[in-house]
RNA sequence: GGCGUUAUGGUGUAACUGGUUAACACGUCGCCCUCUCAAGGCGAAGAGUCCGGGUUCGAGCCCCGGUAACGCUACCA
């Protein structure tokens, strides 16, 4: 069956798009790239760019990520037409306090038969799972509560059981939706799971969110990655099963690490944090994103600067039918040499304002020189005992990291160990000293041993100002990114 | 494993409706400039377009069959 034209996506009605990011940590460089398209696409159109928090998953959420996810994208000048923070004619724009709307819209499925409740817990559903895989079958529900009678459902309330809310896939059958970049994408319901809608806590998932809140803010044009093509038939089968009409879907390519894989943070820096904070231009960022996937007219004659546009011109020249489908690579040594020529093309002045405002701030340097004013005896001395703090590249040798009763080898498994601790901190003096001690304990590591490889691996060097309040001055996404880039160069030069 | 998507030098992209030696940028290497390092200028190497068939006078572009990579396969998004 092919999805039915749609009255609600025909030129007459605005173009709106939105981005959806959860706030579960650092705001996401991908956002930064689909929330660029997004905005591209609405633009060009006279059309409106939404910005909605999707923050139903608890077990995730982070209370500091939305305000960060706003800077982020204020910092890259991708400005929204309505959201959380500024409201708009189809608020709130936030998931968490839409909870109503979702009970009333699952209301309306259970009554027309599309969704059905099912009481399972989460053990036994993955205890259900576990003897699928371990039968080699595809780990899907088993139906077990798709047609349960209202005595039946009577007896798992008396017990006390909580329920979910699955979507009722038609057991026969295909899902049939055109991806406007790809064309027809087919999927047989038989590889469809009933999909859980509302969890027992009472909050929804992303799909039933998704399809709600898009079809209630009037979304014509879903552009998302790639990653949710498989879903897209649960929502399709949710927007039918609501009787309502479908946007136009786009999916674009997942930017990918050097090995092709999924970018992560394992193998890339993801936070617009890091790069704002290790002096990337927003400007230079968003030429980067630009370049990935194509959409911009390309080069051909030599150093025609082709691949060298600001966001006016983006609005002007990119488009969506040029955009190449494979996975590009997210090459920092690329956007390094973008970001130099936009540093080259400041005027003095403005240079000099960006160094006051990224590496040489206020508040930075007085965050810094509160750690040392006690250990200099002329001013000259500053650099001397902070240099580390306004470095990109620190490389400890050997001599200076390595503890002497250690090896190589287990002094960078402990290393690589410190990072994932470090990632999972809150970045205060309070919560890191027993991070990093705990870390130790458990890997009997003695206290002077665990501090003094972080700051060989922090600073370069045995002696600097106080490890915990270095760290916290220096700032969590540039630590990450240092550990990450010293335990990369010991992998290298191991293997030559 | 199942389903889906994708596939052009190391990386990002180009090649109008199939039409000369597959182009541009990053990176790499060399030369020039230069007190050094960058930047800048000039040049070179590097792919025969995932593989195998087919259609055609002619295929990166069309058709068939494989393969590989990636994504999804959660009461995460």
């Amino acid at each position: 069956m092919n999805p039915e034209p749609n009255p609600n996506t025909s030129s007459s009605t605005p173009i709106r798009v939105r981005i959806a990011p959860s706030p579960t940590g650092d705001p996401h460089v991908g956002t930064a790239y689909i929330g660029l398209l997004n905005y591209l696409y609405a633009k060009q159109r006279g059309g409106q760019f939404v910005l909605r928090i999707e923050d139903t998953d608890r077990a995730r959420f982070v209370a500091t990520s939305e305000q960060m996810i706003f800077d982020a994208l204020h910092w890259l000048g991708l400005t929204w037409d309505e959201g959380p923070d500024i409201g708009g004619p189809y608020g709130p724009y936030r998931q968490s306090e839409r909870t109503e709307i979702y009970r009333e819209h699952v209301q309306l499925l259970l009554a027309n038969g599309s969704a059905y409740r099912s009481f399972e817990t989460a053990e036994e559903l993955e205890a259900m799972r576990q003897s699928q895989l371990a039968a080699k079958l595809p780990p899907r529900y088993n139906g077990a509560h798709r047609e349960l009678t209202p005595a039946q459902i009577a007896g798992f309330e008396a017990e006390g059981r909580a329920s979910v809310i699955r979507l009722k896939v038609p057991a026969e059958g295909e899902t049939t939706f055109r991806d406007e970049l790809r064309g027809d994408i087919k999927f047989s319901h038989t590889n469809v799971d009933d999909q859980i809608l509302l969890k027992s806590d009472g909050f929804p998932t992303y799909h039933l969110a998704n399809v709600v809140d898009d079809h209630l803010m009037r979304i014509t044009d879903v552009i998302r990655a790639e990653e949710w093509i498989s879903s897209t038939p649960k929502h399709v089968l949710l927007y039918r099963a609501f009787g309502w009409d479908l946007p136009r879907f786009w999916h674009m390519p997942l930017l990918r690490n050097l090995d092709k894989s999924k970018i992560s943070k394992r193998k890339n820096p993801v936070s617009l944090i890091y790069y704002r904070q290790a002096g990337f231009l927003p400007g230079a960022m968003l030429n980067f994103l630009g370049l990935m996937g194509g959409g911009m007219p390309a080069g051909t004659e030599k150093n025609d600067g082709a691949e060298i546009f600001t966001l006016p011109k983006m609005l002007e020249q990119f488009t969506f039918d040029r955009i190449s489908l494979g996975g590009p690579v997210f090459d920092l040594v690329k956007l390094k040499w973008l970001n130099g020529m936009y540093l080259r093309a400041l005027s003095p002045e403005e240079f000099q304002q960006q160094l006051r405002e990224v590496v040489f701030s206020d508040h930075y340097l007085a965050q810094v020189g509160a750690l040392v004013q006690d250990r200099i005896e002329t001013l000259a001395q500053f650099g001397d005992v902070t240099g580390f703090f306004f470095r990109d590249d620190v490389q400890p040798a050997p001599e200076v990291f390595l503890p002497k009763k250690r090896t190589l080898e287990e002094t960078l498994v402990f290393a690589a160990e410190q990072l994932t601790a470090l990632e999972a901190s809150d970045w205060t003096l309070e919560a890191l000293d027993p991070t990093l001690r705990a870390l130790g304990e458990a890997k009997q590591w003695a206290v002077k041993e665990n501090f003094m490889l972080l700051r060989a691996i922090l600073t370069g060097s045995t002696q600097s100002p106080p490890l915990l309040e270095s760290l916290v001055v220096f700032g969590k996404a540039r630590t990450l990114d240092r550990v990450r880039r010293f335990l990369e160069a010991q992998k290298k030069t191991g293997k030559r």
